[in-house]
This record gives structure tokens, C-alpha cells and sequence, in this order.
DNA sequence: TTCCAAATAAGAATAAAACCTATTTAAGAA
DNA sequence: TTCTTAAATAGGTTTTATTCTTATTTGGAA
């Protein structure tokens, strides 16, 4: 995927973005498209800090209070995803697409990945009891290849 | 399962603790045993505030950042799990027992189930190229009984 | 252009989690 | 058993992620 796919890409997702924000009645501001923007181009599962400071580069006046509540927003409109378990803070995602995570159990970094064995996993029947389930999220827990290294040196 | 069977399990369970403690090096301490009996007990996923109240109720002295330090540690022993996603706090749990999570969106209640569906899916291939994958986490997000009644009833 | 509800900025407040240090204690050694 | 010591704890302080408050601004409909 060259540069000129991925800005289209971008484009694409933009618009679509507007239109979600219109169809649900809520404002377009440029904090918002600028928050999003900057968690789209990042690929590696950032927090709101880095995300505030990525948007101030470009918008020096833009309040950490508008990234948390803009980046909530786009979660509950499903325009991007949240992760991040235990010890982590909260991470954001915006790989929408199908895909899984490996999450490393001492350092804490996120990789996706894909598996088309995991993407058949269905909503079980029994959950009907508990409720009505929307999605699936399936995370490999375990240790990266960078701890895996650091541990082998530590013998 | 009656009420002598728990307890036979609960013993049987301390008595697991004591011997990882001790094949780890690690102190048995009064406080330790509290704290994992109260985690235990719970069926309701706690967090570590809410342990900390229970552990209080026998243990007046205890310190919060003792219950913090144990259950990191019983963690990483794997002898409790951890999980809560996005906007929550850090829950524990203490069945280790292979189960999945049910999460509500909108009030966060956790709830366990089985599934012998998803019990079979196994660690894809692909990640091998990530690290090394130890467990899978699985998680069926939606809207419990409870908010699917509120929702029905907002109309 | 005017208007207003929605959104934002800035700073204060809250609360979860971690840190610091003097004291206590588990458990191995004598 | 008593002694020894490194590990663990209590209690208080600090840090830091996230939310709240309020005055101001702004998107977008009329």
C-alpha cells in the first residue's frame, strides 16, 4: 500500500467520519477531525497524553479535556476502537478493520494481527442469558520478542 | 455445590498458594492469605479498593498499597487474573478456571461464562512471529439484561 | 446575519495507583 | 529456641490519569 492508497484511504475515512458525526446530530469541529486524524496516523495503539501532544503540534490551544471527550466520542460511535488491560492505561485504535491483539505481559506493547481462524470465532449462544453480545475481542497475552530477548540475557 | 465442597476447595486452594509462594522464595504472610481469601470469596469481580474494604474488616492495619503490591504479585503467579478494558478500573478474579467474559458497554458488570466453543479456539500460528503466546483472553462486549431493560424503557 | 445549544479552553478537583521510609516479620541459620 | 537479615508492611506522601466546572466560543440551523 503506497502513500497516495493510504491518503486516499484517509480521505475516505474522513468523509465517512463527517457523515457519522452528522447523521448523529453532533457538531463537526476541527478538534475533533484533528484528534481523529491524528489517531489514524498512528499505528501503534497511543494513549490520550500522546495523542494531546501529537494534536498540539498542530492546534497549540486544544485542551487535554477535548482529546478525552473527543476520543470517547469516536469509541461510542464506533469510529475507533479501545484496548488495553490491566496495568496499561487506556489505548486507542484506530484499525477498525477486523484484527486481533497480541499484548506483552512485561512490557506492555500491542501488536495487531490478523488470523482468519480467530475472525470465525462466533458470539456463543449462551451469552443470551447475560444479554445481547455486539462483539468479539480476542487478545493474545504473552511475552514479545524483545522480552523474550532480554530475558534469555539475563542467564 | 454445596457449601462443603467450597470450603474443601477454598483449602485446597491456599494450600496451592502456600507451595507457589514457597517454590518462589516468597514470604507467606498473614496479609497475603487475606488478601487472596477475600479475592476468592468474591464472585463479583472486585477491584482493589473494594478488596482492600473486605481485607479491612479482619485486618484493621492493612495498608492499601499492600493489597496493591499482592495482588500485582498473585498476578503475576498467575493465582488470580486480571481484566477490564477501556473506561473501567482494573478488576480481579480469582477463577482461574478456563471462562470467558461477558462486559457490558454502557454499566461496565462483568459477567462469566463457559463456553466450550470458545474454550477450543487455540493460539493462532501467525503470532509466532510477534512472541510468545502464553494465553487468549475472550471477550463478548454488549449491553446486559439490565441496560437492554432501561434502553426499552427510555422510549 | 442572528441565535442558541453544543463544544471548547483552562484550570481546579478527584481518585487510582505508586512511592518513600521507618518498622515489623517470616523463615533460615546457629 | 533464639538470632539474623532480607523481604514485606504501614502510613503518609506524591504522582498522574481522568473528570469536572465555568466562562467563552462556535457550528450550523433559521
Amino acid at each position: 500500500m503506497g502513500p497516495d492508497t493510504q491518503t486516499q484511504d484517509l480521505q475516505n475515512r474522513m468523509n465517512h467520519v463527517r457523515n457519522v458525526l452528522r447523521e448523529s446530530g453532533l457538531k463537526l469541529t476541527h478538534q475533533r477531525l484533528e484528534i481523529l486524524n491524528e489517531v489514524c496516523k498512528a499505528d501503534d495503539h497511543p494513549d490520550a497524553e500522546t495523542i494531546y501532544r501529537s494534536v498540539r503540534e498542530r492546534m497549540p490551544t486544544v485542551s487535554l479535556d477535548t482529546v478525552y471527550r473527543t476520543l470517547w466520542l469516536l469509541l461510542d460511535l464506533g469510529l475507533i476502537n479501545a484496548l488495553g488491560p490491566s496495568r496499561e492505561r487506556v489505548r486507542f485504535d484506530a484499525n477498525t478493520e477486523v484484527h486481533h491483539h497480541f499484548v506483552c505481559r512485561k512490557c506492555g506493547v500491542i501488536h495487531d494481527f490478523t488470523s482468519p481462524e480467530l475472525d470465525g470465532v462466533q458470539i456463543p449462544e449462551a451469552i443470551r442469558d447475560l444479554g445481547q453480545g455486539e462483539k468479539m475481542h480476542i487478545e493474545v497475552r504473552g511475552l514479545c520478542r524483545d522480552c523474550l530477548k532480554d530475558k534469555a540475557s539475563d542467564c
